[in-house]
DNA sequence: GATGAATGAGTATTCATTCAT
DNA sequence: TATGAATGAATACTCATTCAT
């Protein structure tokens, strides 16, 4: 048992080796430039190794978007949670917890919106599309959850819940993509954060019942 | 003089036959698992013939997001002018062009995303991406100085125009790539008109003066 | 008739001017860099025309040696028949004929020896081989004639004249071929006159019966 | 130890068989008709397998000829140290050192020679043709050395020894290229070897001094 | 004869994946 | 488990040649 679990985490290990290698490497040179050799020679592994720990190029390109998706669900759950909490704090909370996400590994989120990308969805195996689908869509709807929250409690002006947090998702992915391809291009992108904190500022006040605001 | 304009007009004719079957493939099947023969095959020319019209690969597909880049100059370019229209009714108007420029051509206009994220400029021509980019900062500096505009007279709440030219960029892309990437999930993405209808009202609102609006 | 002629003059100066436009571009390129359509353009002519002329790019690129193999011939020949001189002479009078071909035409002489490696041989139609081949032949005959009465008036020392022959040849083209990788290599090659003096002058001597020519 | 050593002998037999195969596609295409599948089915290997073993085509060519060129290096230099043997006698052994260089390999230095034609060097990579040209330059350098010896020792006329060894080198190129083309015209070839002992013979006594070979 | 647009066969090279050790 | 040598399918691009005008 102890030598069972042992096994396991040196497991564990090895793949998280891979996943910081693919990181990199993916990052650098996106998906088509980076090679598996490139990827196993900055894992410090054989080539082989990798397809013992992933099905293949795809998969583990896929699986580097899991463990952000994860954390947005607990970061959005959280949020939801708290109960203490009135619909436009929420908000608050949110788009601060939105900015940890894109901060907890900027990176990868991008290459999460470009996964998303017709070109890509197309070469993904079912399977793992489904398991990213549902993590994001959970997660918006959660979104809508605290949307729906505040148009009943009359904070927000009543539209669709689920649209609105469509929307909410969409701006967020569209700001970010937007900034990293300036990135891209060399221009400077130090104005990120600034960005999406006015992206939120405007969607908040735009998505508030102004009676209600002028009252609060 | 009658042969050589008619000639130009086959030659022009070619062209667009390429790049209708170019359209074509690279919306099936993204710039990467397109080949050229698939292309020549449905242009239901040889692969050779392409080669007279186009360079190469990219200058291809990149040749699609010209036209697209140049319809959407215009129309914003016209919004501008219209002298009549005050800053919120430019706001309208703004927002139709956008939804025109979406149906001109949407699979190309998510290409044309698919095309800024970060993988793809990597692997551009810089002449290409200057072209490109130079269209696109053509545009979104117009519906900036739309900003600028309304928030000159008042309209809208004081904020740096670029950077609210930019925000309604990245939403309009981002709901653009969102509702795709639905449709190539196989849901039904029939609500892109009223998901971009609805973003640009929660953005317009949320950038409005109040007591203007109010008073308007 | 009058017009009969002056047609087939006319098309004798345009195969002319394709063989000049041949010769600079295949010279510059080599003969698989240089493109059927690099020589049209530099004859200024389309490459359909050049079909025309020759059946095919071998063809044309071969055809260009026959000219210089028609003046070596011509001159060797004229060489044999000088009756007033002797056979130490002659060979005077061949040497200075072989570097007036060298002259001739530097850049197709060398073609002409590329031609005869094995590669390009392999790939030739033999009819045109065949052609090449006689007229080489013919002229090294002419030149194994030359040692060969210069060996029965006991000039020359008693060897096989067509062995002589070769190897006088042979020698020519050795020296052509390096002295011109040489100047391919930008290593200087104005020495070509005389390295091909000094080793006609060493063949020369090589080949003369001493006791004879202590007497001469 | 032994395992790192065992794949070292291994990799090398690797190397060997497809520089076989390589010698048997080339000798008999010629460079440019030549693919890499056919050496790759010639070596019984997949053409992937021949990429790890040589960095392109050129490459792979161009190491058929190091080998013969390196081992007329080791055959002049030695020749040049034996120092019991005098000028003549040092002729004779580099006479028989290019018979057996020729006999080493005779296909390779055809295409060795063929290399050297202005069209091929002109598609080589700088690095290649530098380390070519240095092997042959150095071995050609040897050569004038004896030629220097012997004009210092008085056997030889005074002449510049380089430019003796230039015309030795180009009379056994061309000899060879000669017979070889013979050969590929399909007529017989056996006579190289007397071709190039006679070449040789004529050569050694043109440059050699009357007098001293009256008194030797 | 002349054109030049169209053809389509031909090929070096890469790289994800496998499998014997 | 781990290796890494071997695989071989896959593809953009070129260019000699043809042929309708």
């Amino acid at each position: 048992m102890g030598i069972k679990e042992r096994k396991q985490r040196e497991r564990e290990r090895r793949r998280q080796q891979i996943i910081v290698a693919a990181k990199r490497v993916f990052t650098e040179k996106g998906f088509n430039k980076a090679t598996i050799e490139d990827i196993a020679r900055n894992a410090e592994l054989s080539p082989g190794t990798l397809y013992l720990y992933f099905k293949n190029k795809e998969e583990l390109y896929a699986s580097l978007s899991l463990r952000i998706l994860q954390y947005l669900a607990i970061r959005v759950e959280h949020v939801k949670n708290e109960t203490n909490l009135g619909p436009l704090e929420k908000m608050d909370a949110l788009m601060t917890a939105m900015y940890d996400v894109y901060e907890f590994d900027p990176l990868i989120l991008i290459n999460m919106f470009h996964l998303q990308s017709s070109e890509t969805i197309k070469n993904l195996s079912p399977k793992l599309l489904d398991e990213l689908n549902d993590l994001t869509r959970k997660s918006i709807g959660v979104i809508a959850d605290l949307f729906e929250d505040g148009i009943n409690k009359d904070f927000f002006s009543d539209q669709h819940p689920m649209a609105l947090a469509d929307i909410f998702w969409s701006m967020f992915s569209g700001v970010v993509l937007l900034e990293t391809s300036k990135h891209a291009l060399n221009e400077d992108n130090n104005f990120l954060k600034e960005t999406l904190e006015t992206a939120f500022e405007i969607f908040s006040r735009g998505i508030t019942r102004n009676p209600k605001r002028n009252a609060g």
